[in-house]
RNA sequence: GGCAAGGUAGCUCAGCUGGUUAGAGCGCAGCACUCAUAAUGCUGAGGUCGGGAGUUCAAGUCUCCCCCUUGCUACCA
């Protein structure tokens, strides 16, 4: 190629750290696949280039959650980090190191650049109102309370807005309002917090956010933040909070947000002490102020602020550089829709490896990658066809049809091209294939990649080598023909090779070479190919619905767990449904307590005269610990009246009272409202 | 509510600073071929470019209004 070498450039790129929560989902694979894309394909370039990653393991959510599953939260961290490192692993994303934002590294280096900002003048504090919950002890974020929409009135609605009517609120305006955690009702508390002065960083922001570091859109996005005034970030949380010591402010901790980012480094410090030998390998190399390495962030567009406002601030102020790019893409849509776990569009990573090959999925986002922001939409029918027809049919193909020829003719490649044109076409394009690569423009790169198959294909069948075979003394160039649909097959598969990378490696043990960008359209001549073998088999659809049926059942498990949390249907699921006819068979009845009385040697029971209104009936009811005779003389109530009698210690029982709640002082007999009558039926 | 992004053939998407009969791939129909993992090639049908108004010699492309989808909205991880 004829560019200018220049140096290799360093470049460290990182995904966004998974919470360490749940488990990774195709939303979070989009990103990894994103970011694991580009670094196989600047090292494929010959540049020098790390990708870090780690778990994001603090915060509130994930104190609560190892409670709930009886862990530490050391443990729950440590589960789900083994989880993360098997899904990225099995989706080929080929981290250089997969750490944890509740480490050494991240704790020395939050604690560091918080005593940088400190000493700066960047942190405020003051005492603030929140609400807390006096039964678990702990204050709740707005998340975690519960109540009617002061607005629209709609019950069950979190504490900052209201998915009923949109009204965005105070927690302390919703009425009746309770902590999602235990139920308590939520109590106000001051407590003193620590700011990080955003504001101070206003100017400095809005030039950096225009300075080429972000898509347009994104910054035109961040200027609504800049443009309505930035506000003091709250950095701290009260014990009890799962996370990082605020040093010299006992019982204070890092807000997770905090030393997320700062996990970047941490990761990248934790691989240079592993893998570096002296001073070769510095983390600080990357991330000191004059640093000529590239750091670039792949993120959702849901967390721009902490990246392209927080992040790059915390860094000016703690005197590191900022990111050279950070990298936005959109969410993933399941066929069209919002991957939602109440629409049952919800595809768990593990849901997809253990039916599908990792390639197909790799292929199809990086078909539909752009440099945007834009959502992408997973259809899966689309992802069957464009998968079948692209890597089978059209690329793996051109090497599947002619590499018999060559092998026929002793497996060496022919000296000379078959077709110099079409070939300068492959030559022309690379350049803007390394280009759009670049710019992760993937979808373009892709669709470049695919005319060029296309145009090997119909040239293949122009040229019909099969019928020259048959031909005496075509020999030559018959192997002429083949060996440039093997050679157009290389270059295929190097430029696939970041988005592809085991289906590169068998094409290498066929080519009997290495791939190499920068020799993609240099031809093999006279060079020995080995015999091909299929190297990617067809989608079937049944292993897509077997992944759907897969990630529906998931989803199923993962509700019963999370529904065992809190409130009477928990602890006691809805029976199995019944016909109404099933229903009809309980006569429940209007009944008039005509008397009650403790029964002589019963701890629990009261024995209950109920007048039907023509007919009295004797009941036993083990209410005796929530009522008193005195309180249900004269009250109505309801009864099952056609209940077989039942004889008891104390006589026979002729009917059943209706009542809830789990015993003891917790027990509300039902009681119809004004008009009912002894003897009508309650239908 | 505010803001942002998007709404182009059945599906997934291209269409740069406005300029000839609006494109690709898949799917569909027909034909050809049989080397190839029922792969490939050729031909064709399919769109009033979300709706309406406007600017212009000329609008998918610019302006305004409306409709729809998605996302964000800081003491939320």
């Amino acid at each position: 190629m004829s560019q200018t070498r220049t140096q290799p450039r360093n470049i460290l790129v990182t995904s966004a750290l998974p919470y360490a929560n749940g488990s990774l989902h195709l939303g979070h694979i989009l990103e990894y696949i994103q970011t694991d894309i580009w670094a196989r394909f600047q090292r494929a370039q010959g540049n020098h280039c790390l990708y870090m990653c780690a778990d994001d393991a603090h915060g509130t959510a994930i104190m609560l959650k190892a409670e709930q599953l009886g862990l530490t939260p050391e443990q729950h961290i440590a589960n789900m980090q083994s989880e993360h490192e098997r899904d990225f692993n099995d989706f080929l994303i080929g981290v250089d190191n997969y750490h944890s934002t509740h480490s050494d590294e991240n704790r020395e280096l939050s604690a560091m650049i918080y005593k940088r900002l400190r000493e700066n003048g960047h942190i405020a504090s003051r005492t603030i109102t929140q609400a807390f919950d006096p039964e678990k002890e702990l204050f709740l974020a707005d998340r975690y309370i519960k109540g009617t929409c002061p607005k629209c009135k709609t019950e069950d609605q979190y504490g900052d807005n209201c998915e009923a009517c949109g009204a965005t609120y105070s927690p302390t305006e919703l009425i009746n309002p309770v902590s999602a955690i235990s139920g308590a009702t939520p109590v106000e508390k001051e407590s003193e917090h620590f700011f990080f002065t955003l504001p101070a960083f206003t100017d400095f922001l809005k030039q950096w956010t225009r300075s080429g570091t972000l898509q347009s859109e994104v910054a035109n996005k961040l200027s609504e933040w800049l443009d309505d005034g930035l506000q003091e970030w709250d950095i701290s949380r009260d014990a009890p909070y799962f996370g990082f010591e605020i040093p010299d402010a006992p019982g204070k901790y890092f807000y997770v947000w905090l030393d997320a980012p700062i996990g970047y480094m941490a990761s990248l410090k934790n691989y240079c002490d592993k893998n570096g030998d002296g001073d070769s390998l510095n983390w600080l190399d990357y991330w000191k102020k004059d640093s000529t390495a590239e750091v670039y962030h792949f993120i959702g567009k849901d967390i721009v602020n902490f990246h392209a406002l927080f992040w790059p601030a915390m860094l000016d102020s703690a005197d590191f550089r900022t990111p050279t790019k950070v990298c936005v893409h959109g969410f993933l849509t399941v066929n069209g829709k919002k991957m939602s776990k109440s629409r049952g569009t919800f595809i768990n990573a593990r849901n997809y490896l253990d039916h599908l090959n990792p390639e197909y999925l790799r292929y199809y986002f990086a078909a539909k990658l752009t440099g945007g922001v834009d959502d992408l939409d997973l259809n899966l029918d689309d992802f069957i066809a464009k998968v079948n027809s692209d890597l089978v049919g059209k690329v793996v193909n051109i090497a599947s049809r002619t590499a018999k020829f060559v092998s026929k003719s002793g497996g060496v490649l022919a000296a000379d091209l078959a077709d110099e044109q079409l070939w300068n076409q492959f030559v022309e394009a690379a350049p803007r294939i390394t280009d759009f690569c670049e710019a992760r423009e993937y979808s373009r790169a892709i669709r470049e990649i695919m005319a060029l198959a296309d145009a090997a294909n119909a040239w293949i069948a122009e040229k019909a080598p099969w019928s020259l075979a048959k031909e005496e003394g075509k020999e030559q160039e018959v192997l002429a023909i083949c060996s440039q649909g093997v050679n157009m097959f290389r270059a295929l598969m190097t430029w696939l090779a970041p988005v592809l990378p085991e289906t590169a490696k068998k094409a290498e043990e066929f080519l009997g070479v290495t791939l190499d960008w920068n020799a993609a359209t240099t031809p093999l001549a006279g060079h020995t190919i080995n015999k091909f073998k299929p190297l990617m088999q067809r989608i079937e659809k049944t292993q897509v619905e077997a992944m759907q049926e897969a990630a529906k059942e998931s989803l199923a498990q993962l509700q019963a767990e999370t529904k065992t949390v809190t409130g009477p249907l928990a602890d006691d699921p809805l029976a199995e449904q019944i016909q109404f006819d099933d229903f009809a068979k309980v006569d429940l009845r209007i009944a008039l307590i005509a008397n009650a009385e403790h029964v002589e040697g019963a701890g629990k029971l009261l024995r209950l005269t109920l007048d039907l209104g023509g007919e009295t009936r004797n009941v036993f009811a083990g209410i005796k610990s929530a009522y008193s005779p005195e309180d249900l003389i004269g009250k109505h109530t309801v009864m099952v009246a056609n209940l077989a009698p039942r004889k008891m210690r104390f006589g026979v029982s002729e009917g059943m009272v209706l009542a809830a709640g789990p015993g003891g002082k917790d027990i509300w007999i039902l009681e119809p409202h004004q008009g009912a009558q002894p003897g009508m039926r309650v239908m």
